[in-house]
DNA sequence: TCTGGGGTCCTGATTCAT
DNA sequence: TCTGATGAATCAGGACCC
């Protein structure tokens, strides 16, 4: 089997990558559009795509582009708002097939997810990654990629390298001679500042990276130059960690036109403040800071943060530190979006009556709300204050 | 071409406690 | 008591990913 000592196969990390996902789960609740150019992405003249199907990716539409420019190149392309919740229903059904086969399953988004499959008795790579995609088709009818290798990093470029419908074996002694010839922007965290960095240092291809001197891509790079090196030379430890707690909860909002000053731009930290708070109940959660982002008309990016006297899940709470936040930018010119993210989270610890409500309170209100706390943290959750003493 | 919304992680500067 | 060094925590900005 592989992943047995002797087969070169330290562990065997799969990466699954569904092919343009949104728009294939949009396809599979209407068929009729099948074969016509698609789109998904936010309505309004200042959205972007959030993902172009393949027949319109054939008209050089892609991801992120505006949505006045995909529109000029196809313009017989169907455009559909996204429907998170949908493709949130099949993506646990994705994970569900993902986590028959192990459970070390690690999703990175709702359309992918790396899983350690090292000692599980699935057969060769390729037969397991076959047996992925037939049984992600049979639960879904959609189409996902797969790579296969002995690291994270190589089993996403492998993911990537024949999409879509695509299976890519990426045998551990082989895995640097596949990354040689790629191009820098394969490099996981290689962007368009770093990938300018490095073809000022001369480096064209991922072989060049591996081969470069540590000392000088950590001159020009910090930390990340000796990370990219490592990577480049298919090393590459990490490993699969399922359920990853969420770190913060935002919601930002592009506004249809810009707007200037205080005033203008509360309602907006209000309706943030509002979807944030419904998030993090939700999730269970409270926060114990906020961060208001502001991004001018120029698309350069302001924040400020500060931290809460008492950890909350209340719109209010969030929406007063945000206002607070407001008046320490510079709210002179124009703003193209408003944000508020919630950070620094946690469980929710019961509060005890006069916390949570004031001593002034009559008794019924009391009573009521005292339900209301237990309802939720539990019947003994909160005790009368005089039990306390 | 003209740039969304959800996030994560890193870095350098500043602040604060010891 | 004052000063400085040091390290941790926090903050703001930036790069990146899907």
């Amino acid at each position: 089997m592989a992943g047995d000592p002797g087969s070169g196969w330290r562990r065997i990390i799969v990466h699954a990558d569904m092919d343009a996902f949104f728009a294939a789960v949009e396809l599979l609740d209407r068929p009729d559009l099948r074969g016509r150019p698609l789109i998904v992405g936010h309505p309004g003249a200042r959205s972007v795509v959030t993902t172009a199907s393949y027949e319109a990716r054939r008209f050089g539409v892609g991801s992120a582009m505006s949505m006045a420019v995909a529109m000029r190149r196809c313009p017989e392309a169907v455009v559909l708002p996204p429907r998170f919740q949908r493709y949130k229903e099949i993506s646990s059904r994705v994970m569900e097939v993902f986590s028959s086969f192990t459970p070390l399953v690690e999703p990175l988004s709702l359309d992918e997810a790396f899983m350690d499959m090292s000692g599980t008795a699935h057969g060769s790579p390729e037969e397991l990654g076959r047996k992925v995609k037939e049984r992600v088709f049979e639960a879904t009818g959609l189409k996902v990629s797969v790579g296969i290798s002995a690291t994270k990093f190589v089993a996403k470029v492998g993911s990537d390298h024949r999409k879509p419908d695509g299976l890519t074996i990426v045998p551990p002694d082989e895995a640097r001679a596949f990354l040689e010839p790629l191009p820098l922007r394969r490099l996981w965290g290689v962007g368009p500042k770093t990938e300018a960095r490095l073809l000022d240092l001369g480096l064209r291809t991922i072989g060049d990276v591996a081969r470069a001197s540590p000392t000088l891509l950590a001159s020009s790079l910090g930390q990340q130059g000796p990370h990219l090196i490592h990577l480049a030379r298919a090393e590459d430890p990490r490993e699969v960690i399922p359920h990853r707690e969420a770190q913060s909860v935002g919601s930002e909002e592009t506004l249809e036109k810009d707007v200037i000053g205080a005033e203008a731009i509360r309602p907006y930290l209000r309706r943030a403040a509002d979807k944030v708070a419904e998030r993090l109940r939700r999730h269970g959660v409270v926060a114990r800071g906020v961060r208001v982002k502001l991004k001018t008309a120029d698309f350069r990016i302001h924040a400020r943060q500060t931290r809460l006297s008492r950890p909350t899940d209340g719109s209010a709470p969030l929406y007063d530190a945000a206002v607070g936040l407001l008046g320490s930018f510079d709210l002179g010119e124009a703003m193209r979006l408003v944000g508020v993210t919630a950070f620094d989270l946690a469980e929710p610890t019961a509060p005890v009556q006069g916390e949570l409500f004031g001593p002034d309170l009559s008794r019924r209100r009391l009573d009521g709300a005292m339900d209301a706390v237990r309802a939720r943290f539990g019947a003994g959750a909160i005790r009368r204050a005089s039990e306390l003493e």
